[in-house]
DNA sequence: CGCCGACTTGTACAATTGTACAATAACATA
DNA sequence: TATGTTATTGTACAATTGTACAAGTCGGCG
């Protein structure tokens, strides 16, 4: 049943608006100059939705309405709604990737005095960065959700897109904290990464505390990276430096 | 709209089977005895798939057919999905009450040396006790997934479930940690709870190690005790014990 | 027997879901 | 102008959802 029907219509993983002739095929839009873009506008909604809710919990016409678009818009340039949200990582690449080379960087360096600070500040920054970005804030929050709860559908993107960060992680912190044992390093990640989630959804606080202490505070962050760089040090570190 | 139909049949949120006479009303069932209680039934795979799957991704029939009953008898003795997760809820209640008055037992004994540790461990470990066990280890799961990604409808359940746990906590800790701000607290219990939450959630665990490490090591809560710790201490401890 | 209340069930219904398809509109180039 | 490619749209469809309702079964008590 899966053969039979090939989508005629979908399919078109590339930009479809970007591809033709390499020169300025602009010809704007038929009515409006103001809107050129509605493949993008589709991504930003499906990226704020996923992050506000949940994959699972949005449907393909919540993104559509809320970019403005009819709903077979979504399917013609992204497929299925698995394929989006595996679109939506794949925007954000970057910033992963800048998170796994710093984190290899300062391994490559050995040992040395404060290095698990460095990793742990090498780990979050970037996310925490897109968080306080006005673009970006959403996908952070999107990140974390479905670190914590990929639903059956989007685990295989998810395990994709994370697995070589842990590993760098991993690798530099039995650098930095060399005779730890391998699976309680891997614990004490788990537990900066839930950390890092609750530093991200920052809702909870704000409700909690009456609207102090929102993220985007630079003390904040340092204090969060004490936090987890004494967990670290003090679950993981043979030689505590006293 | 809402108040043209009443539901007839529904509305039963306190135990049917158990009020009548307050005798012995068994008369266990027609045709089997192996099989007296059926909303115990429901209750359990209610309990145990909200926990796996997440609260909006099981449906009532779903819960039915764990249950092996059919669906109509979810909405007999529990009403609407919402009064089911509430009641699976307060169906562990006491697991809660736990955390709170050993927390406040310990807050009461004012300041001294490891009161911080105390605390983290009166906190974390009935949760970690009932995730032990057989059969409370889906609920801890639960407990951890509605905390982080409260749906909702599942919001106000879970606010009224955990403000006071959350402040028996922050008053405790303001007690063995004198002088620490307000707001900073908050946040280190925030990163608190996220540690929790991955400790109690540890399929990525096994995945990620190959089935070793699993939780119920008494040496692994250990280890968690002693991260979280070291993080509160890092981060709001003013007179750090050196 | 007859009746009542607790329990049980099959079924219906409106709403929402993901996905597909055919038809149209806009444009570039020949 | 003709033509083909890209973009856009309304609509349909099967599946699943939460919830309700009427009709049942069962046991005990008058």
């Amino acid at each position: 049943m899966e053969t039979t029907k090939k989508p005629s219509s979908a399919r078109r993983s590339a930009s479809p608006s970007g591809r033709g002739k390499g020169a300025r095929r602009s010809a704007i839009a038929p009515g409006d100059p103001q809107r050129p873009d509605r493949r993008q506008d589709i991504l930003a909604s499906a990226e704020f939705l996923f992050a506000e809710r949940g994959y699972a919990a949005v449907s393909v016409r919540d993104i559509a309405a809320r970019a403005g678009v009819p709903v077979a818009l979504v399917g013609y340039y992204f497929g299925r709604k698995p394929e989006l949200l595996a679109t939506v990582f794949a925007h954000r690449q970057a910033n992963l990737d800048e998170r796994i080379s710093r984190i290899r960087e300062i391994g490559a360096r050995g040992p040395g005095e404060g290095r698990v600070a460095e990793i742990v500040t090498a780990w979050a920054e970037p996310v925490v960065r897109l968080h306080d970005s006005a673009s970006g804030d959403s996908f952070s929050l999107l990140v974390a959700r479905t670190a914590w709860d990929p639903g059956p559908e989007a685990t295989e993107t998810i395990e994709r897109f994370y697995d070589p960060l842990v590993r760098a992680f991993l690798e530099a912190m039995a650098v930095a904290l060399p005779g730890c044992p391998d699976d309680r390093l891997l614990w004490a990640y788990e537990y900066a990464v839930g950390a890092l989630l609750m530093y991200v959804a920052d809702k909870r606080i704000e409700r909690l505390s009456g609207g102090r202490a929102t993220a985007g505070d630079p003390a904040l962050f340092e204090d969060f990276v004490r936090f987890v760089t004494a967990g670290l040090n003090a679950m993981c570190g043979c030689a505590p430096p006293r």
